[in-house]
DNA sequence: ACCATTTGCTTGCGTGTGCAAACAACTTCT
DNA sequence: AGAAGTTGTTTGCACACGCAAGCAAATGGT
């Protein structure tokens, strides 16, 4: 695999022994931990406050943003980057706790719906604000509003690059980066 | 429910700032999906090609980083971000796998060191570069040079405003935003 | 119509992780 | 010095997830 992509700053330090190249690696492991960092912090307050872990919070605000608070269960399970056994699972716990119901698809009867109750849609209710206001905390702690634009259509732009293809992850080669006077 | 944060495509085009409140969800969760398809990305080449999950790749590149190739055990899982059960359990694996050893600490004989094999060195000879080139490959079809760069501060920036204080994660407040007269 | 292939979802099993408890060693207070 | 508390690390347990296999329903070929 030949990435002979257009880097050419960027250390060729030794190896593996030095950070002070704060290179690409760097940069995708800040991405990393903040991802971590964060998930863990919404995860403390919505599961205290709500006992609803991120995984849930994020299937469900799904279906509350969907027509008819519902979804097929593939369709969610794309959306939220676990396997299909994986929000099988998932949905077997909300519906435990009596947030979420199975419908059968009419036209495909292998097909189902996940569907959020009304009891779901309460939580949501209640859930979102809170989580809207600890996201405000911290974004709006790190940030400046224009910092925090670049920073939304940054992270939109590298999301944009990365897909599912079958289950494996590809990156989208950029066929609009300045490849000047290609064609 | 007034969620509308599902996020667009390619909205570069005219209007910005009507939905700045509601693009905050979005955000993070552009942050967060990048995060989990950024670690399964690399996870399939690392462990593929050397079966080595991100996790271990993360301890053992941090061990590689530091002077002597060892780390505390307490402060590997800070900077991985683990608690001190999982980095124990992950230390185990990394043992049984002949890549890390434990060393007693001497001036305070509670402690360990998790101290990278040879052969734990020679695997982060080859996945290092490896790694490096993937990152290379999203980032570089991704984002110009200056973007990156952006990008690099910008998650700085939030990183530094995140820290586990007694396992619970909390958010530093910034003592040099300005809250202009609107709150 | 029949059979093979594919698709959508669900289970069996293995594994990685956090929490709480346990334990050893260090520190502090009297 | 001795007792009480704190800190660094390791286990018991429970749980969430992915992978591979299984199964029902749809699709395609003949």
């Amino acid at each position: 695999m030949e990435l002979e992509a257009r880097h050419r700053r960027g250390s060729t330090g030794g190896g593996t022994g030095s950070d002070s190249d704060g290179d690409r690696l760097t940069t995708v492991g800040l991405l990393l931990e903040s991802a971590t960092a964060l998930r863990q912090l919404f995860h403390q307050r919505l599961d205290s406050e709500l006992s609803l872990s991120t995984q849930s919070f994020g299937i469900l605000i799904r279906l509350a943003r969907s027509p008819g608070g519902e979804l097929r269960m593939s369709e969610l399970a794309s959306q939220t980057l676990l396997t299909p056994s994986g929000l099988t699972r998932a949905i077997d716990r909300l519906h435990e706790q009596g947030l979420v119901t199975r419908r059968a698809c009419p036209e495909d009867r292998r097909g189902a719906f996940a569907v959020l109750t009304s009891a779901g849609r309460d939580l949501m209710d209640r859930a979102v604000p809170l989580h809207r206001a600890q996201i405000d905390g911290v974004l709006a702690s790190a940030f400046t509003p224009a910092d925090e634009r670049s920073l939304a259509e940054l992270l939109r732009t590298l999301r944009d690059h990365l897909y599912r293809d079958n289950g494996a992850w590809v990156v989208l080669e950029a066929p609009d980066v300045d490849c000047p006077g290609a064609g």
